[in-house]
DNA sequence: CTATCATTCAACCATATGGTTGAATATAGT
DNA sequence: ACTATATTCAACCATATGGTTGAATGATAG
């Protein structure tokens, strides 16, 4: 009956949490090693390698080893997924809200 | 240190689940009342609305009353926070991306 | 007024999740 | 060889989540 999609399932649930989140901007941006990712937050680094893990079962970023450290970054072709999902939803309500949007505009 | 948004935290909660994303589905092309939308689901009718619960706390849908039923529309303002997040994440490695996506082309 | 249908609510249960600490395993630097 | 750093792994704990059932509430139709 229902069409069942678990990698949607782990990618928006790597998402629901703000922690994980904060690290997937940072790796947008640079690719990090997980002990520098761990720093700002007020968590054990265990708890960040979690996260990390997390993420990396999305296939929302890799790890590659460089020497001691696993350095973080982030896998494009992911987001394309959910943003596909969420398009889904989208394509129905979308003309009808750009034109109470433009009605609100023009009011 | 990190930016908490919880809203981001329950829509993207939310989205985590197959059923829900399948409810959101159905209610993005038209109006059901959560009877209606129990019915394909090997669940009880009281797990469906919950379901419908925590899709309607993270404000992805509303709820209204028609005589004795709960009819369920969509709301389409949350997914653009969501997609706005999504971007968030993409406006970096979307040059590099689509880059190498020409350069593969091309080839 | 009563029977029925749609919904809500409460109690309960199993499992998943997010966190901790401490020990084990590389790798790098002196 | 020894030490410090980066990471992994395992055990453990509290709470959240997703499901159930059964009882209570509301609205409609006879």
């Amino acid at each position: 009956m229902v069409e069942y999609s678990s990698t949607l399932d782990t990618v928006f649930h790597s998402l629901s949490d703000a922690t994980r989140r904060d690290i997937l901007k940072r790796v947008s941006k640079e690719e990090l090693s997980i002990s520098t990712l761990a720093k700002p937050y007020p968590l054990s680094f265990a708890a960040i390698a979690k996260h990390v893990a997390v993420l990396e079962d999305a296939k929302l970023i890799t790890k590659r080893k460089i020497g001691k450290e696993q350095i973080v970054s982030i896998q494009p072709n992911t987001f394309k997924a959910a943003n596909a999902c969420l398009g889904q939803y989208e394509k129905i309500w979308n003309a009808r809200f750009d034109a109470l949007d433009t009605l609100l505009k023009n009011k």
